[in-house]
DNA sequence: TCGTTTGTGCTTGAATGTGCTCATTATATT
DNA sequence: AATATAATGAGCACATTCAAGCACAAACGA
């Protein structure tokens, strides 16, 4: 037998199964279990299967998402890996502003119970923190925005001109060179400018896929910002910018930063 | 069954019944606990679940747990009946204040989904009307009280000075004919106060325990109610007081009353 | 024939997955 | 508020599986 035809006999028989051990391919196909592992390795790097310790399964086995999560988060573990780097920049003591969004959620959730004050203008983020007892919160008023459960308008305007904080953390739809900073409504993006004047450092959240959007509500320009945190370096065009403008750039995998900006 | 699938397995039950115990899957998954909270761990790290002591439950579930107020609180069937008197005040097209408690949650809850302006200081209110279609949600701002997940001191107050509503339903702990409606904290009293000057009607929603007691902060006199609803009549002094001030006394189970006050 | 390539199997140290124990911490009970 | 009960996390031990390097053999072209 052919190493090919193996490997679409291991393909078909782990379609009928959804799941299969190495052991037992070795003694079916009659070869070692060395070539298994090579063959299932061949297989994975081409997308077919994925291989688990002591044998492979297939992604619908694999993948949690499609039927499984309500939301059909596609970028869930990047954000987390986002909200991770974010909440590493947070000490103990830091006066916070949590943007309302996805990511920054992900950071609540993560965000050690140690003493903080956090300001947010987020209904799930305040639900979620007002269970912290080492944590002050200090929501944010306002009309309620249905699709993102964000408050914004005058009235949380009006407490954001009267506070001050360490740390802005601020979500967006889109980040372009020219266009700058933006958002699909324009009484978030008032909302969002109004924070960034509250914070001595803003760090925008933002995963890969928002670098060359634009969209219709203008937020800020690239250079009022102080950070950015995403899960994979957007261009060289993007960097060098970014590099003049002194905004770091934090990717997940790094380990050792400044904390300026 | 390998980690991964299991793992899969475990959000897919999970979301069958959005709750979830450590000793259950250990059991229908066939591994020890020890197992099973190390893959709690991994789902939770990739921020599929949230973990409790015991298990886990999904993120719609955490959004919804009962406050531990709410848990022991054995006036819950009276507060009920107060809540459904309290929303039958109600019409379409009105502006409502509604203050943080059991009872305005549960009138919150039980608000039929017709055009409505709601305007709270409740984090859980806040949290339930969110849902809604046709209801605008104004959510006051403020510091959080986690015993009453109440947004109270300046910068809700700051808000509250800039609108008007049609009614506002207050909760209180202590209702006296004499030393007026109190509660125990005085940043909240401050909160009420200032509530009370937005609202054309002040609604009082208390249970019949309410009566006679008297905690450290006031709030007003009787005399600036414009209503009371409550589970059970007061004792002839209060009803005659009451009624010598022009103050509706609403218990439960009649029917039919004017709508003034 | 030789040398090279390709496929396969073996060996070994390292990595991973699992279950156990026990001190600590969270929750429930009184 | 104090205690009892249960759940947790950290560390350890054990078994299994893996990756990488080496060895061997067959296939192939010169």
């Amino acid at each position: 037998m052919f190493a090919d035809e193996r490997k679409t006999q291991i393909l078909f028989l782990l379609n009928q199964s959804q799941s299969i051990l190495v052991s037992d391919l070795a003694t079916s196909l009659d070869v070692s279990e060395t070539t298994i592992r090579r063959d299932l390795q061949d297989l994975e790097e081409q997308g077919l299967l994925k291989r688990t310790h002591g044998g492979a399964i297939t992604f619908q086995m694999a993948s949690f998402e499609p039927s499984m999560v309500e939301k059909a988060d596609f970028y869930a573990e990047q954000k987390m890996q986002i909200a991770k780097q974010a909440v590493a920049m947070v000490k103990t003591g830091d006066t916070l502003l949590l943007d309302s969004g996805t990511t920054t959620l992900q950071m609540a959730r993560i965000l050690p119970d140690q003493n903080l004050t956090i300001v947010t203008n987020s209904l799930p983020i305040g639900t979620e923190l007002s269970r912290r007892k080492n944590i002050k919160l200090v929501m944010l008023g306002g009309e309620l925005r249905s699709n993102t459960e964000a408050l914004v308008g005058a009235y949380c305007e009006m407490i954001l001109q009267n506070i001050h904080v360490d740390k802005v953390f601020l979500g967006a739809n889109g980040i372009d060179l020219f266009k700058g900073v933006t958002t699909p409504n324009s009484a978030e993006a008032s909302t969002k400018r109004a924070m960034i004047q509250t914070g001595r450092q803003v760090i925008l959240v933002a995963d890969h896929s928002k670098f060359g959007q634009i969209h219709f509500a203008k937020i800020c320009d690239v250079k009022d910002l102080s950070c950015i945190i995403t899960d994979e370096l957007p261009s060289a065009e993007y960097l060098s910018e970014f590099t003049k403008q002194n905004i770091a750039v934090k990717p997940p995998l790094s380990d050792a930063w400044e904390e300026d900006g």
